[in-house]
DNA sequence: TTAGTTTGTCTAAGAGACATACATACCGCC
DNA sequence: GGCGGTATGTATGTCTCTTAGACAAACTAA
């Protein structure tokens, strides 16, 4: 275990939108601490601005009823949004049949500052600024050394600043999603696989040091789950999952409207739970983990072992093409990787009951018909019972996710009003 | 699936308790929801409750310390809920050598209203009265028929009201805890095993009716869960999980001071998460459930395949009698049942990381031996991260438990101020 | 006796949502 | 064109509740 100690964070460089929301995480987030006045402000400012995501362009009537208090609430709370150029409102809808004064819809504004967004990889790193509205821009990408953590921190930092380049507003933080295992609570890495040298490094204390920005970090799948939330399939949702395949497997849960953290970060290692008692041994040392029977590398070990071609480059999208044109034992081997997959997507609904899996990673690759067989497998495994019907979808394009998510971690953290 | 019609719950009967902490609940509970400043009060209230359960009798200045706020504002709180009887000032507590002048210390009053608990069983029924801090009395129970559901609620309520016969003010509200599938939203019985009668029976809605008393529902691992988190070893922790063995399986979890709930209740179905797959067929129909492995009928059988004396009437306690007399087979047996039990643990630890496992049930029986045992597989079988120290408890005799749950699930709907 | 400390209460001020009334802007219809 | 109906957005006084600060009460130690 490596030992990391705790260093204060800087927090310079402060935008309005922290101002804004800053008071409202502070005291309210521990149950224990007692809500004052002026803390509903901030959380209902938070509160609107969700809504306002959830629903896309909204009026202030819509908002009221949305969130249910009156348009007076609404316009009161909006309007220093407006004079900050982080809401404008746009051009008036017209009414219904039934007549009314047209709604003025509000949204976030083009001047609104923008994120900027980091994925780092355990051999390369990329950033890109990401508008509120999910677009990217600025993309940048690097390869990274492995020499040591210094050097490795020069190379994201040079990174970092190409995409910053491409905003003329200084952005509302900075969002890491690190593939590999974080410390939420410090904002450190633990370990990185194959990169052992950023083991223990203060990645986001180092990063507030360097831009006085706020960092938000968290590890990939959960920064999937945050950009399912803000920006794609699990928009408005207060429940779903988020299922990453491929090289490994991870997960991440947002439970009635929370992403859901334990410890320290800790929780969705789902590639590690056991599903085979005394099963194949796992790189971990363990026997029977759910990785050993739904990874890329057991996929392509099977088909090696039924003579598939190329079995080391196997992978969904090659073994669904495979099948569709009736190669001998394609069409059952995916069946069995879509069970073996089901099975922790199942072991998960059982425990916790997110009822909606947003798949990302490998498994997309193998189309709707992967996904159906995926989910089927989910039915059968899961007995039905009452609100408890299971849906699955496919996320957005990796590359696209990942960057989206890193920024979704930034906006959960601004409007975390919790409550 | 037994179909389920929704009826509105009737609010007659109410106590003082209810109508301060109503409000706070009713549009708090959802986070699209804003706040207002009365609300405020509402939910400081509840948490101001919830202290002083967590710390003890407590003076103001201690509450105000602890909840971070002014003296001033905990007196507010504090007074209406004194000249209600619902708390009272203990005995002045002499000051440190610091001097100062002597705290008064606040409680729960004895004539504080209690609460009414029921434990429904397949064949029998178990009611109580439960005072704040924790006292049984008006202990009652029963045999079920099995007839009709008509039968059977005849015999229920006439436990119930043996036991409100022992307490002289009308109680805050009627807890149930069911061993069986409920659905919390309808506050009805899903499905209890060998008692098919019950399937689908609004009951929750018909105690209301009857009594005129807010009725809590759920399940029975729930109920125990929320019973250590008011009464018992979970007092105060804002994570941990609860997981009860014996001749089922079943789990509950704390998570960031709140019960996790899924949709209509569901979720910590852990009995038949798969740990085996294409393991021993369990009766669900699948194959390889934890369940399969991790009950007494596994135990039973795994004891009669090794020759030991009554292999049909064994469980913990027996087996850890026998291996402590060194007989042949016992200490391995009980070895592979710890370890079995712990691949379930272990698995819930990965996924959601509670940290603190509170075990009830049978394995309870088995002492210190067994549960250090299952400690032991758990920290070999999951691997260590930052926060991630894991702590195993043994819960309080079942019985007391189980009534102390079912109490636990009307405070926690009483002072359900969520965050 | 005096200074220091802690508890608990009182009062004025401030934050913020709510109810209500009102102006604005559109529809359909006579 | 005028009129009732409907929906949006704003202005005003009221209500709830926390906060800050002052103060009395009760105790210790020198």
């Amino acid at each position: 275990m490596v030992d990391i100690p705790q260093v204060e964070p800087s927090s310079a460089g402060r935008s309005h939108l922290d101002d804004i929301l800053e008071e409202g995480q502070r005291s309210v987030r521990s149950t224990r601490n007692l809500l004052s006045s002026s803390n509903v402000g901030a959380v209902n400012r938070g509160r609107v601005l969700q809504a306002l995501f959830d629903l896309g362009p909204t009026s202030r009537a819509g908002l009221a009823r949305y969130t249910g208090v009156t348009r007076a609430t609404i316009s009161v709370i909006i309007q220093p949004l407006i004079d900050q150029a982080i809401l404008t409102e746009g051009t008036p809808i017209p009414p219904t049949e039934a007549g009314g004064k047209p709604a003025r819809p509000l949204w976030f504004s083009n001047e609104a500052q923008p994120i900027c967004a980091v994925q780092l990889l355990h051999d390369s790193v990329r950033s890109a600024m990401v508008s509120l509205d999910g677009t990217l821009s600025g993309k940048s990408e690097a390869t990274l050394p492995t020499d040591n953590a210094e050097h490795i921190f020069q190379i994201i930092t040079k990174c970092i600043r190409r995409s910053l380049k491409a905003s003329h507003r200084p952005p509302l933080g900075i969002g890491v999603a690190v593939v590999g295992m974080i410390d939420t609570d410090r904002k450190a890495i633990v370990a990185v696989n194959l990169a052992p040298a950023m083991n223990g490094f203060q990645l986001g204390q180092r990063l507030d040091a360097t831009f006085g920005l706020p960092v938000s970090m968290d590890h990939h799948p959960r920064a999937l789950l945050v950009g399912d939330r803000w920006f794609g399939q699990g928009r408005g949702r207060p429940n779903f999952a988020v299922i990453q395949t491929g090289e490994g497997l991870g997960g991440a849960l947002l439970l009635n409207g929370e992403v859901f953290r334990g410890p320290a970060g800790a929780g969705g290692e789902l590639g590690h739970t056991l599903v085979q008692v005394d099963g194949r041994p796992c790189y971990c040392g363990l026997r029977g983990c759910w990785e050993t029977i739904a990874t890329l590398s057991w996929l392509r070990e099977q088909a090696g072992l039924i003579g598939l071609p190329e079995p080391h480059e196997m992978n969904s999208r090659r073994l669904t093409a495979l099948a569709a044109k009736a190669t001998p034992g394609a069409a059952d081997l995916l069946d069995r990787y879509a069970r073996n997959i089901a099975v922790g997507i199942a072991n998960l609904q059982q425990t916790m009951a997110p009822n909606f899996f947003i798949l990302h990673g490998d498994a997309v690759e193998g189309g709707k018909g992967l996904t159906d067989a995926i989910a089927a497998h989910v039915r059968r495994i899961v007995p039905l019972r009452p609100g408890g019907h299971i849906e699955l979808a496919v996320g957005d394009h990796q590359d696209v996710a990942a960057l989206r998510g890193a920024a979704g971690l930034v906006l959960s953290d601004l409007l975390q009003f919790v409550l």
